[in-house]
DNA sequence: ACTTTTTTGCAATGAAATTGCATTTACTAA
DNA sequence: TTAGTAAATGCAATTTCATTGCAAAAAAGT
């Protein structure tokens, strides 16, 4: 489990409850989270406002990523260790779950791909549609 | 080069200057071009909900594919010919530049991935982040 | 040219995100 | 422990972006 405090800490970013909430509600489900979801779960306990102050900062520290989806709305899940300040080491799969929405950092790698001629790329996203673990095995036999 | 009244005939859309203009400013670019910049060149000619609603129907009838950036902006690029009003075959990888930020679609096919136990995906997408072709050579040597 | 159906433009509405500022909270050092 | 200061929060206002309803205009067929 993660460990809200150490987190704040080691990036020197101040102690508050919010902070600690926030990171707290992310850390529940090993699936991405919205920003909206967020809202949703934290709107009553944080500003809105706030809520957004946040997520950008821990961004910006290398403590989220931020994932996309089709409708352009912001997810996040908690970067693995190799993400630093100043890069996300963001080279995994992201897995769309169709049916729940749900975004799911999987832990394969993303192959190299062959760039063409011009073309540098520094790093490259990879996104799976489909159905999840969870929605598959609760479907219908 | 493409045929804007073609397009519109083999999917039974009516033939009106603003459908034809928005596919011909596409068209011009062999990057995709986002809903912003579209409006910046078109709010002149045609109404912003109009804009909204023709790239809606055009994605819809698999003329236009939309591509989301990491900002989530749409980007919309011309389908190529295997798309369908029920599919779109979107299977290759979309180079964004961080210098100039345009999207281009590559003729590279997305690798296949092998997914987890209990996932199941139907669709991947690849997006390689990096300088494009214009952007490293006007660069300083 | 007339009729029907669809598309367009405008106004209004709704939703999402950002900014400025006063208040509150966390940290540091006495 | 407490005073001081630097930062974070909450609120109000604003801005930006997208959607909806409806009347007017335009397209296609007869």
């Amino acid at each position: 489990m993660i460990d809200p405090a150490n987190i704040l800490r080691t990036h020197d970013l101040k102690h508050t409850k919010q902070r600690v909430r926030v990171l707290e509600e992310i850390a529940l489900d090993t699936a991405a989270i919205s920003q909206p979801e967020l809202e949703k779960k934290l709107g009553k306990e944080i500003d809105r406002v706030t809520l957004y102050r946040i997520l950008n900062t821990y961004e910006d520290k290398g403590i989220l990523h931020r994932i996309m989806d089709m409708n352009g709305t912001a997810n996040y899940a908690i970067c693995s260790a190799s993400c630093t300040e100043h890069h996300h080491h963001d080279e995994h799969v992201h897995f769309n779950c169709t049916t729940c929405s749900k975004i799911y950092c999987l832990e394969v790698n993303v192959p190299r791909i062959k760039m063409p001629q011009g073309f540098t790329a520094t790093t490259v996203t990879s996104t799976a549609y489909g159905v999840c673990e969870k929605c598959n095995s609760s479907a219908v036999h």
